[in-house]
DNA sequence: GTGGTCTAGACCACT
DNA sequence: GTGGTCTAGACCACC
């Protein structure tokens, strides 16, 4: 379910916590949906547990998941919110990029063009 | 002339790398210039000349600088190839993106209509 | 394990990468296998971790080892094309002694005779 | 005429001295041919005079040039023992490559196949 | 002066 | 403990 990447610069806890949040924005996780155990989480993705908890911790921090000592950690209802942000940052991201390629020498049409293609 | 970021997760050599390869693509590094030195360089960055050294050896592995031990350091021809590989790789970065903001329930459209504004 | 010969003109670090494309090539070291950590290396050989590094670091860039910044190096499974390539290249460095010989006006044949013997 | 490789290990002067053997034992440069100046070689390649003056120094230690200080540099009457020396240097190196390669699992056989197809 | 190599040692994030 | 990065500084051959 989750997709780590460990050759890249971002660290694990991070791209958990980004993966969770894609699952969140994509409304695969939902509100109140329990979420797997730090224990069992670490051992599906084969790493340490001490780093599930980081992830989790930030997660609780953005307001993304909730812990409660003994029933586990449940999804918020932020949901619509993480997916306006992600928005927001996809968008940035694309202007972002169209302006470092009309840098290049290519105009914002062909840009467009050769995306849509 | 090169800006350096040390506060960013990038490492300074790869920032290195990536400041020359644009200044190749943008044509104000051209075929058959000079390079400054690596111990210059290293006095102008205020970093060491290890740092330099290693972005130097990756931009040689990518074809786009040669170094001749005692003569100095040089762009190679390549320059064409490199504005191509960005801009396609520029392309295919914002293709990607929109697929993800697609799923995110925003359609190409709205995508387009946001960037453009 | 690996032999360094420090006179040489050859680099240290691509003694390393030389020696242990070899032990690859010869199935000493297989698939999934764990390296020395770039420190022990450097202990064995008595060398300095950074030398040992760089050696890892275009093994890296080969395809034939594998780094996790917190579990260790590990061997690839390109240890088949290591094998072939390493042939390849013999053979055609062979090829080319021999014309090279041929032009100084020995023929094949006698070529082929003095190696036997 | 002479090729350079000014990325290669081998020193500049060192390459020159192997290409005036090869020269030689090819019968390209033969007895009392004269050698063009220290300062002419070097401006036909591009290098510095002091270069070329290392690679006849040696040359000249060899006993494959000699140098008279007014009329110029011949080649000597050394050229059969160059030629026998190359060959003979040329199969001790097929020698080696061809064990190194059995090493790897190929026959003696299957080189020799190899090479001549 | 130029690049190439190597040492010694430090700090960092992650596990 | 692991790899990744960076500094400081040295020595070398070559030109």
């Amino acid at each position: 379910m989750i997709n780590l990447d460990y050759k890249s610069r971002v660290p694990i806890y991070e791209q958990i916590v980004m993966e969770i949040e894609r699952y969140v924005a994509l409304d695969v996780l939902k509100e109140n949906d329990k979420m797997p155990s730090i224990r069992q989480m670490a051992i599906d993705l084969g790493i340490n547990p001490n780093t599930v908890k980081k992830a989790y911790t930030i997660l609780e921090n953005k307001g993304i998941i909730n812990s409660h000592s003994t029933k586990g950690t449940f999804i918020t209802n932020s949901t619509k919110r993480v997916v306006d942000k992600k928005i927001e940052e996809g968008i940035l991201y694309i202007k972002d990029k169209i302006m470092e390629l009309e840098k290049l020498g290519i105009s914002r049409e062909e840009i467009i063009e050769k995306v849509i293609k």
